[in-house]
This record gives C-alpha cells, structure tokens and sequence, in this order.
DNA sequence: TCTCAATTTAATCATTTGATTAAACAATTT
DNA sequence: AAATTGTTTAATCAAATGATTAAATTGAGA
C-alpha cells in the first residue's frame, strides 16, 4: 500500500473536486466523464479506477451536495436554545454564505430531482437525515405556532424564507439581465438581502424587528 | 403540395408537443432524439425531416418556453390602467394558474440558462421581447416606489413575489418529502398560496389589505 | 390511370461516450 | 535488488445516439 499522507492532493480528490463542478454545472446527462477526467488533469481511465462508474461518482457528489443544503441548516433548525427570531437570522446567512460559494446547488439539486424522480426515492433518498429533518421542521413549526399568527400554516413561512433566500441565485442571469445589473450590483443586491428577508420574514410573523418602530 | 388542413393534428405538430414535454422534463442533454420520436408516435427520420436537427427544435422549445414564462406577465405589468395592488393580484394568480399547467417550466428553464449561459445571449437571448420586458419592470417599479417603501429597491419586491410563487412548483419534491404531504395536501398548500403571496407582498409595500385590520 | 411531390419508413453511418484491458510505471517491503 | 502492490497510461470495445440515405407509400391533380 503505497502511502497517500503526503501527497499534496490526491487524485482521488482531483476527480472528486472536478466531478462537483462539472455535475453542478451541467448536470448529470450534461457532464461526460472525459470532461471530468480533463477538469481533474488526470486519464479517463483512472476515474473508472477510483469510481467504478460514472453513475457512483454522481452518488457522491449529489450526496454531497444533498447535505450541503441540508446540514447546516438542521444544526440551526434543531437547537432548542436558539429563539425563532435567531433562527430566522442565522439560516437565511448562512445559506447566503453557502450558495455565495456554490451559486449552482441549487438548481443542480432541484432540476435532478425534477429529471429523475424514481431514482430519489431509492439512490439517494434524501441521505441518512430523513428522520432528524421532519423533526426540526416541525420544532420550527411550532415555534413558529407560539410565535403567533392565527390560521397561517407555518410551513408557509418557512418555505417563504428559503425561497427568497435560494430564488436569487436560481435565476441569476436573469435577474442580471431584466434589472441591467453588473456583477457589483448583483453581488450587493444579495448583500442587502440578508437583512431585508429575516426582517420580512419576521414581519409575517408579526414578531417585533429590532430598531423598527 | 399534400393538404395539411384537414389532419386532426398534424405530424409537424405531435413532435413538437413530445418535444415540449420531453426537454421541460430531462433537459436538452438528458432527451434523446429517439424519445422524442417515441413519444410522438413517428419515425425517428421524421424528427429531422421536419426540424432540422436536435438543437432547431430545442431552440423552438425554449423560445416558446421564455414566451410562456414572460409575455403573459408583461401584458399585465405594461397595463398602465392597473393599480399596483391589482397587479399584484393578477401577476400571482396567472402565475400559479401557468405553473399548474407547466410544473416543469420554471426548472427547465432556469438549469437550461444555468448549463449553457453563453448559448442563451446569442440563440435564444430572449426572444425579441428584452425592450418591452426592461419598461415593464420600469414602469412597476416606478408604480411600487410611489406606494411608499423608503429606500428599499423596489426590484427586491418584485423578485420576492416571483420566487415566493415560483419556487414551491420547482421544489416540489422537496416540499412533499420534507412535510409529509400527498399530492391533495400540496395542490392545497399551492392554493392557500393564491391569497397568502399577495397578502404578504402588499404587507412589504405598506398597502392595505382588504378585509385586514 | 398516371404522374408528381410530399410524407414516411427501414437500414445504415459516423461519432460520441462509458467502460475495460493489458501493459508500463512507481514506491514500499523484504 | 527483487518482489509486491498500488497507480497510471494508451489502446480498444461495445453501445448509444444524432443524422442521413434510398426506397416505399400516400394522396392530389392532370
């Protein structure tokens, strides 16, 4: 066994690193394994080596972009201390700072799904968290419900929050074209947002927004 | 010349349809040819008989796709007679209405951008509706600044509207997973939405809501 | 009926693409 | 140094896939 310790990175992590991008990118019938192995400087062949196919190596990354989406956020979501006004604050930055680093996450996570429902259900299935993220939604939930506001399912809001969080980077290039902005504009137009949207979403809520009023 | 009238519906027209239904749905990378042939019910030959070749009638497709997701949109912002409130109102219900009609729309074509950004300045670029589309947005964000709102950019509102009711359709999936609902329970979850969305929205402009305090 | 153009089909091509193989190479162990 | 094991490469395979071709079929009009 040849060591591997000292190597500065491995080629197992070249490919890895090169397959993230490529299948964010372009998505899995999009991203041919030779593009991978010419993004990881490395022969085609050995991607076979490392990954027995092109179908596990999209395992990984999906897996791994699965719980980039979601980890962070059950950590936040699951912490009885925190208040929901917290909450509120620390999900919304921290997905900002997320998809700052992976503008292409959530489309790429989304639009996988979208092509290819079954394969979800089993493959993937939404990995090893399922049980842990029903519950931290419904202690947002009910949070949320003592929190006030009457009749209003606080899924509602939650989806609110996420959507106008993720949405911005979804449509990017959109949202730079209808608007004419530059790269500066864009970036600080998902500036102000971090504190627009925990304080619209706190207004929903009817709860208190500090230094308003 | 053959009479082409008369057909229940024509040839030219099943592959156009499958073509719609198959690209929304796995993307221009993940479609094949042969599928589309399939799903029309023809010869494969037939597909480039009529078009060209794949990337003609993928072009067609996502014209029609951006034609769908705006011009709809724009014919109401552009109606000077309407109140913002109304708008708001009308945009949000045209939307879901669409969308239920398309859930694979927004998806498509936001990954499609997403996967090919340079492709899309050029072949598609939005198909000759980018002036109208620029003054559309102008003139609404004019009608929003008059309605109050300090310093906020109104253009902010405008895409909260958007992904609140956009982003539900595309991580449909998603949503039925995390919140344990059956398809009858989100179709539900989507209607409560027709009401909630421009509630909320007109609460981030200060204006009144009906029926409301 | 015969002709002609439009339509449709079956067969085939050429390329791309995921994957494999056999051999070369490198480093560690003995 | 020889052997062993892990790593890398070049060459090649087989299947999939976009596209074409040549022939068959259809229906309208002369």
């Amino acid at each position: 066994m040849r060591e591997d310790i000292n190597n500065d990175i491995s080629t197992e992590e070249k490919i890895r690193k090169a397959a993230f991008k490529l299948f964010q990118q372009k998505g899995f019938a999009g991203t041919r394994t030779r593009d991978i192995a010419d993004e990881a400087g490395i022969n085609l062949a050995l991607l076979n080596y490392y990954y027995r196919s092109k179908e596990k190596l999209f395992g990984i990354v999906m897996e791994e972009s699965l719980k980039q989406m979601f980890v962070r956020l059950l950590i936040v979501l699951n912490n009885p201390t925190t208040s929901i006004s917290e909450k509120i604050d620390i999900v919304v930055n921290i997905y900002i700072d997320l998809l700052k680093e992976n503008p292409n996450l959530p489309l790429f996570v989304l639009s996988e799904v979208q092509a290819n429902p079954e394969k979800f259900k089993k493959q993937v299935g939404i990995p090893d968290l399922t049980i842990e993220k029903i519950f931290a939604i419904k202690q947002a939930k009910e949070q949320i419900e003592k929190a006030g506001m009457g009749n209003i399912d606080p899924f509602h809001i939650i989806i609110n929050m996420v959507s106008m969080t993720i949405f911005p980077f979804a449509a990017k290039p959109m949202i730079k074209t209808l608007n004419k902005m530059d790269d500066e504009r864009y970036e600080q137009f998902l500036e102000e947002r971090r504190k627009l949207i925990p304080f619209w979403i706190k207004s929903m809520l009817g709860i208190e927004n500090k230094g308003t009023k």
